[in-house]
DNA sequence: ACCAAAATCACTGTTTCGGGGGATAGAAGC
DNA sequence: GCTTCTATCCCCCGAAACAGTGATTTTGGT
């Protein structure tokens, strides 16, 4: 028995999965709620296996919650609910420990597909959602300059732990040179040190 | 013609798997077991070309169940089989001579295409296990020593692109002591510049 | 209460980085 | 032809990082 609990400021959505999953066996409503704290104060005596959760919500949204929650019960998985699929949203609510993500306006049977998923610790995307990540990852870097190879390959050097004499003698380079190319890679990415540089590099993909 | 044999104990699965494989042509329904002693029974009298076989068992597990059988028959591919996609265990499958993963709610293209890969002689993910794979083997390698509440918060300030000075002054702190943490931070993860630092961190997660 | 770990501070070097200023040559494109 | 971009090279200089070696105090856990 699966205990499903909600958390949505509109009462018509509650409504909604209420009746879609009240005769549904193997899954019982644990309860709702219509905004952050009260939801936060229904578990502090109770508990659910799953917690389907608005993003959009006012005080405190869903993606502060689910961080919230997730530090204070690892236990219960979180599914992401939302009208409209952006990929931001989408993308920070896993980030901070949601399970998966499913539109408001999904059918009955992947609405208890992606309960069962993730009450056994699986990830469910809702198709439309997983494009949207997937969307939003590749294209949160249209703005990049782009880099010359030479650059990319330095970049890549320098995230290897090689200094610029080192990374000289590796490329048959004067240590200038490489100096150059190390300056334009820090105007080009707009930071200003090697932290930053690599860190942007690594989180979107460059190397 | 490809002989592919199923390892599961849900019938359910079973039935599933032969309903889609059946009218396949290339494809030859070996026969099925529900264990993992009744499945190395098969093997004494018979032979197949693929083995799907879940993960999850009682008595022997999958992981358990591929090692023994790929010693035994080092000539018959293993394709791991799960409803849910845990990077650990997919791991596993595979140092234990597994040739690949599928998730159970795979596309019927995607199960031919994998039973077809594998019996090449090749390596099929199904995409979603596949993430979840380097996603494992990036955020769980060789454990990372841990580091203190202090060494964080400075790690994070670091990747942040501040400078000793400045994060001394950020925390009142000298910046004798943030140099400290810093070194800590280089040994500890055994880095040598901070483009390897934050490279690690990054990728681990650790900021 | 005690021990280990963490956190703090200190000094002295050497190396590397990063900002500023340039120069030259070749390739690509208009 | 002219311009723009890339790649190459050069110099100065201050700031920051890194290495080595100390130390003391605070804190957390058994």
């Amino acid at each position: 028995m699966i205990r499903v609990f909600i958390v949505d400021d509109h009462p018509v959505v509650i409504e909604g999965l209420h009746s879609l999953l009240q005769n549904e066996k193997g899954i019982e409503w644990a309860g709702h709620a219509m905004n952050a704290s009260s939801c936060l104060g229904f578990f502090i005596n109770n508990t659910a296996d799953v917690l389907l959760m608005d993003i959009n919500m006012p005080e405190m949204d869903g993606i502060e919650l689910c961080s919230v929650i997730k530090n204070k019960y690892p236990g219960i998985f979180i599914l992401g609910l939302s009208t409209f699929n952006q990929g931001i949203y989408i993308k920070k609510m896993m980030e901070n420990g949601a399970s998966g993500y499913i539109l408001k306006n999904s059918s009955r049977d992947e609405l208890l597909k992606a309960i069962q998923t993730v009450n056994n610790g699986g990830i469910y995307f809702s198709g439309e959602a997983g494009d949207a990540l997937k969307e939003y990852q590749k294209s949160s870097g249209p703005q990049l300059p782009e880099l010359s190879r030479r650059e990319k390959e330095i970049l890549g050097l320098i995230a290897e732990g090689y200094t610029n004499p080192q990374i000289a003698e590796k490329l048959f380079l004067s240590s200038f040179t490489v100096d150059s190319h190390r300056k334009n890679l820090l105007a080009k990415l707009d930071v200003k040190n090697t932290a930053t540089l690599i860190r942007l590099a690594v989180e979107r993909k460059l190397i």
